[in-house]
DNA sequence: CTGAAAGCGCTAACAC
DNA sequence: GTGTTAGCGCTTTCAG
């Protein structure tokens, strides 16, 4: 196979522009100091001989790895992948950090991480130190991880915590869940709903409870009860089923139900249908998520979208910047929108509103 | 930020283990000629330190990079995660290809190239030469773009080729479309079906043709006619619905199609509909690709399934191996399956079978 | 403003 | 079997 050499290094470049390697090399990393001439003779050559700058090289000499690790929960992601069931977590995650980190000259890894708390530090050691990445993107549950949050501040690592909001080294973001809870409560009470069920998601993740607390806020400023009208479910579809069953068998059903994500409404629906339940003329739903299959379901899900695509490449954005810029302390929140679909309607007797 | 040199190097471990670089270099490598006790003593070193070889100072040194580089087509891959139809063909390549370049402790990168051939061979070469990657996946249409292949072949690197059987430098490997045709085909004639439409997809891609193949096979092979029962389209969903309608006009309607992708199904099942065609007691649907949506559709639709983990998880194998063993010239097929839902049933008057 | 020198961590080639 | 030497391509000192 013979070993592969850079065809064309540095000290071609130099050569070629007839000057010393330094100067090429502040050319490329954009440093001060060089005459505009030179620059220009230099990207002459640069472009002429198409020379691109080996990262490893880069990596050895104490720079930029020019590398965005992204860092997912090793059994979910395969489970995901398995099953098939739609999650595109993955692909929004590469379609704004893919894309945004070849905007900055980055490229990104992702990379998964048991959550085992005997693995974790060893894992994640082996791909710092294998990898070098110039950054790391955190999603739940390692988001609020410690051990990792703790290794990675020692390595001194910029990283970024999606869907966190704990105080603590690193950069948090998340999509304002308490917000899109709010926002689709609101839409359900304008709808003419009073008895409006929520399905919250596995107590592990913070934004479980966000949600939760919007429901909830959005209900009380509306002066409507919520009391007993809160099931727990883990996201997963069984769990979904089992907590709208409850939430349907009440003596005062509620007339809508959120779900805290697309497994859960489509159980939801599911069990509606057992239920005989129309949807959305006995029961509104509407989920979290906004995932491919909210669109074949019958009727199609209204949803709340998860801006993930936006939500990381922006942490990109962020991380790249953090070798000049310090990462800001307050967490950043990036908005979802709610997807309207033919799963909600008006309450039942609301057409006097 | 400070720079962020190696934590524990090779180094390191030599003084713990009171033995020269190169011996901890060949233990590391697994290399022949150390003793069985300088290599536990060495092994128990770079445990007790925790070391992990720094990727980039391997591939600086010649050795290599432990990186394999998946190649999507840009815009199609971009335009995937954008519409969130469901399309998970990133993600079973990841599942196949991360999962064993991991067990190999190689790592896979995925890399979108444009297709316009004014940009293919800078951006290839530009990932080339920063990467060095030790093997390449290029996925459909670049499997047979000889630009990209011409370009591999001259940097040495070996690369398979996911959908091709092309002759040519690479390792070709294919889910046996045509086989999968003639398995979905055969079916349908089981079922008591004579008259089977036919969905081509589109002619830039080597397998439709092969799809086509099989189908045609499975029915002369029964003895029925294939003439007219053809509709071409380009794997998307306004293509299928062209197709199916133009297919379901016909004055001697086809009581099952086939058709080459999920979106084009989907749409077949909604031409029926239009048609007041109940499917499967009028029409017989199975579809190709087997992504998630298949299973919301109503009813579910039959669909052949690409194994693409399996066979990207093949590809990687033999890419790292191909360092020491050479690639097959022969290409490799990895079957799929029919996977059985409710959209196919006996044809009518079939009962008599 | 520009250039020369000294490594970064590792492996290939060669000695012992 | 094992150790020594010389780079790989680049950036960071530090001189000019």
């Amino acid at each position: 196979m013979g070993r592969r050499r850079q065809a064309v290094t540095i000290r071609h470049v130099a050569d070629d522009a007839g000057v010393s390697l330094q100067t090429v090399s502040r050319v490329i990393n954009k440093q001060p100091n060089v005459r505009p001439e030179m620059k220009e003779k230099v990207q002459a050559s640069i472009d002429k001989l198409g020379y691109v700058p080996s990262i490893a090289a880069q990596q050895m000499s104490g720079s930029r790895s020019y590398l965005i690790l992204a860092l997912n929960d090793r059994e979910r992601t395969i489970e995901d992948w398995r099953s098939r069931q739609g999650t595109d977590w993955v692909d929004q995650m590469l379609l704004g950090g893919m894309l945004t980190c070849g905007e900055h000259g980055y490229r990104m890894m992702v990379e998964l991480v048991d959550t085992r708390s005997d693995h974790v530090e060893r894992e994640l050691s082996g791909a710092i130190a294998a990898l070098q990445p110039d950054g790391v993107i955190l999603t739940p549950p390692h988001s609020e991880n410690s051990l990792i949050t703790g290794l990675l501040a020692q390595h001194n690592i910029p990283f970024a915590r999606i869907g966190s909001r704990d105080p603590g080294p690193g950069i948090c973001l998340t999509m304002d869940d308490e917000r899109s809870a709010r926002l689709a409560t609101d839409k359900l009470i304008e709808l003419g709903h009073r008895r409006i069920g929520f399905i919250a998601g596995s107590s592990e993740y913070s934004l479980s409870g966000w949600r939760v607390a919007g429901w909830q806020a959005a209900m009380a400023n509306a002066g409507l009860q919520t009391e007993g009208l809160c099931g727990q479910g883990d996201f997963g579809y069984e769990s979904g089923e089992a907590a709208a069953h409850k939430l349907l068998s009440l003596p005062n059903q509620p007339s809508a139900i959120i779900a805290s994500s697309d497994q859960m409404a489509l159980a939801t629906l599911e069990v509606a249908r057992e239920m005989n339940l129309s949807v959305p003329e006995d029961l509104s739903v509407i989920s979290f998520d906004n995932t491919p299959i909210v669109r074949f379901t019958n009727p199609p899900l209204t949803a709340v979208d998860q801006p993930i695509a936006q939500t990381i490449s922006r942490a990109v954005e962020l991380l790249i910047n953090a070798a000049k810029v310090p990462l800001p302390n307050k967490p950043i929140n990036i908005e979802g929108k709610l997807e309207m679909r033919g799963s909600i309607g008006p309450a039942r007797g609301a057409n006097d509103l």
